[in-house]
DNA sequence: TCTAGGTAATGCGATATCGTATTACTATTA
DNA sequence: TAATAGTAATACGATATCGCATTACCTAGA
């Protein structure tokens, strides 16, 4: 395996497949994923994470810390520092909640806007891309997605 | 959304769904399959990342720094701090290539399968429980993430 | 064989992640 | 309405990640 490789294979062509698994697969996936979003929105200021985050945002749907950590399956201590540090940026801003003065909503401002805005400009093309050489398949592939996501947060959650 | 739930749904439920695409969709599951890992591996010692590389190298594909890093799209310099720790913990040794100087091979020990094999122990019931809920669909759900993965390489080498 | 250019891996430093413990508040029960 | 339990968020500290610069080695060209 190690000595020569036929064709102009990838890394991973040569490595599994019968290791493979789907939550392992996932895994795989997901770091050549991160690391292909991280390049193409590097100059924008964000990476993958931060995008992903500012994009939740930016959908209007408002997300409290814990919503975020609960979507994201991130510790809530993570998610603290980045809001935190959003808001250092001036990307984001706290909105207390009456009903509960623990709580509070988090929301993009102008210039969190304008700067989810700029990564998405750069993050299209990679997606374009993809979703290119996906062809039919993407749809799919997406439905696939969405039902592992369930599965997996009916595990966690029993 | 905050105000009450209709049902019992997951937060992920509430979010997206106008806002997904594949890159997206692959970036939130994975955080998930991510924290169901870890969490069931937890008592192990062993991360998910961790885990998923030991497995390679359990898997018995020799595997230099540089393949590592190619294989699960991380820059060099992480992997050399995981290939230090691993090694601090007896887990891994590095094989020199005779043929190159500069390069070496990392293979696990016997202490390292070991610990491969106590974390594999851990993992199994959640593999389990994912891939009966996805029954079928399963082989489909990985067919279409090997295509993604494939995908993905493609644009970042071009 | 010398030199220039490329590649494998790492040291170091800056910053990010996340577990444990804590604070501040709300809900529940009596 | 006091006491208790539960929940939202954070401070702090330990460790992980990764960019930049560097070292050591290999390869090609003259």
């Amino acid at each position: 395996m190690s000595e020569h490789s036929p064709q102009a294979e990838t890394v991973a062509d040569k490595i599994d497949p019968g290791l493979g698994n789907v939550l392992f697969d996932v895994w795989l996936v997901s770091r050549a994923v991160h690391a292909l979003i991280d390049d193409a929105i590097r100059s924008s200021g964000l990476d993958a994470d931060e995008f992903a985050i500012y994009s939740v945002l930016a959908s209007g749907t408002p997300m409290t810390p814990s919503d975020l950590a609960d979507w994201m399956a991130a510790p809530p201590t993570t998610v603290s520092s980045y809001v935190k540090r959003f808001e250092r940026r001036g990307h984001v801003r706290r909105v207390q909640n009456p009903e509960d003065r623990r709580s509070y909503s988090v929301e993009l401002t102008a210039a969190g806007r304008e700067a989810h805005h700029a990564a998405g400009a750069l993050f299209r093309p990679a997606l374009d891309h993809v979703d290119k050489a996906l062809e039919e398949s993407a749809g799919d592939t997406r439905q696939r997605l969405l039902e592992l996501r369930r599965v997996v947060d009916t595990f966690a959650t029993d």
